[in-house]
DNA sequence: CCCCAGTCCTGCGGGC
DNA sequence: TGCCCGCAGGACTGGG
C-alpha cells in the first residue's frame, strides 16, 4: 500500500523523465474494469503531447509530473497502483503507457492489480482544487515539530486516526502511522489534545526516522508481495518493521510486551501495551 | 467539527 | 478438494 516512503521511491525512478517533452500516453486495457484516466486517453494525449517536464514532485501519496503550461500528471496508486519502468509482476494487470522524451526518454508503465487508483491530467485550476493545501496539508517529512503540534493538538481526535488525515499532514499512511508512534512510544488511542510537549516532539522525530528510513530502504512489500519498486524489486523496509502485522511477538523495544492489534476507525493498528503510554 | 459506515476493486486465505 | 466469505486500507461521500 504505497504510502510516502513508496511514493518517494517511485517518484525518484520518474525523475528521470525531468527535462523531456511528454510523447504519449497508451490505453493498455485488459480484461478488468478500467482504472480513471482523466480525460479520456485521446483528449489527455493531445492536451500533454509535447510539453516539456519541468520536475517530478510528490504531492503527500501522489507521484506529480509538473508539466509546462501548468498542467499536472497526478498519479495515485492508492492500494495497489506500480510506476514501472521494467518488467510488470504480470501483465494482466498493466493499465497505462506513459512515454517522455524520443529514443533515450523514459517509458513507465502504471500497473495497478486493485484498479483502485488512477492517472489524472490536471490543469493549474483543477489541481489547485483537487490537491490544494486545504485539501493536502504540509508534507511529514518537512513539517517542523512545531507545525505539527499546531495542527494537531487541539484536535480531540486520537492521535493513530489523526496521523492519517492528509488535510493535517500529508503522507502517513495506516502501516507508517503504528511504526511511528511505537517509535515516538505513544500510545496510538492517545487524544491529540492530551498528548505532552515531549511526545510531540518524539511523534515529530520518529514520523522523520521512521520515513527517511524507510525510503532507503524503498519501501514495505508486505505478504502478498504487491509493493515494488520501478525495476519489480521487493522493497526491504519490511524488515525492520517494529509492530505493522506483528501481533502476538515480543515488542522489538521492551522485549517483554507483546504486539497487540485493534481496531481503530476500521483499520488494523498495532502497538505495545506496555511502552507506549497514553501520557507523560 | 468529528465520527461512522458504505463505496470502489481484486486476490488471498480461513473456515467448513 | 473446492467454494464462499471476509478482509486488506488508499480516498471519498453522505448522514448523524
Amino acid at each position: 500500500m504505497p504510502e510516502l516512503p513508496e511514493v518517494e521511491t517511485m517518484r525518484r525512478a520518474m525523475a528521470e523523465a525531468e527535462g523531456l517533452q511528454f510523447a504519449n500516453v497508451k490505453s493498455l486495457r485488459c480484461r478488468l474494469k478500467p482504472i480513471l484516466i482523466q480525460p479520456p486517453v485521446s483528449t489527455f494525449r493531445r492536451r500533454a503531447k509535447g510539453r516539456l517536464v519541468r520536475s517530478v514532485d510528490r504531492a503527500g501519496k501522489r507521484v506529480v509530473f509538473r508539466l509546462e503550461g501548468g498542467y499536472h500528471i497526478v498519479v495515485e496508486p492508492r492500494m495497489t497502483g506500480l510506476l514501472l519502468v521494467a518488467d510488470p509482476p504480470n501483465k494482466e494487470h498493466l493499465r497505462l503507457q506513459l512515454d517522455f522524451g524520443r529514443d533515450n526518454g523514459l517509458s513507465a508503465w502504471y500497473w495497478d492489480r486493485r484498479g483502485l487508483g488512477s492517472v489524472r491530467l490536471l490543469n493549474t485550476d483543477e489541481y489547485q482544487a483537487q490537491l490544494g493545501p486545504h485539501r493536502l496539508g504540509p508534507d511529514a517529512l518537512k513539517l517542523t515539530r512545531e507545525q505539527m503540534r499546531e495542527r494537531l493538538h487541539k484536535s480531540r481526535r486520537e492521535i493513530k486516526t489523526a496521523l492519517l488525515d492528509q488535510r493535517a499532514i500529508a503522507g502517513i499512511g495506516n502501516l507508517y502511522a503504528s511504526e511511528i508512534l511505537h517509535l515516538a512510544r505513544v500510545h496510538p488511542r492517545a487524544r491529540c489534545d492530551r498528548v505532552s510537549g515531549i511526545q510531540w516532539k518524539r511523534i515529530h522525530r520518529s514520523t522523520i526516522e521512521v520515513l527517511e528510513t524507510a525510503i532507503e530502504y524503498e519501501g514495505s512489500t508486505l505478504a502478498d508481495g504487491t509493493y515494488r519498486n520501478a525495476l519489480n524489486s521487493p522493497g526491504q523496509y519490511q524488515n525492520r518493521h517494529r509492530v505493522y502485522d506483528r501481533a502476538g511477538r515480543p515488542c522489538p523495544s521492551c522485549n517483554s510486551g507483546r504486539i497487540r492489534r485493534v481496531v481503530q476507525a476500521q483499520r488494523s493498528t498495532f502497538y505495545c501495551s506496555s511502552c507506549q503510554k497514553k501520557a507523560s
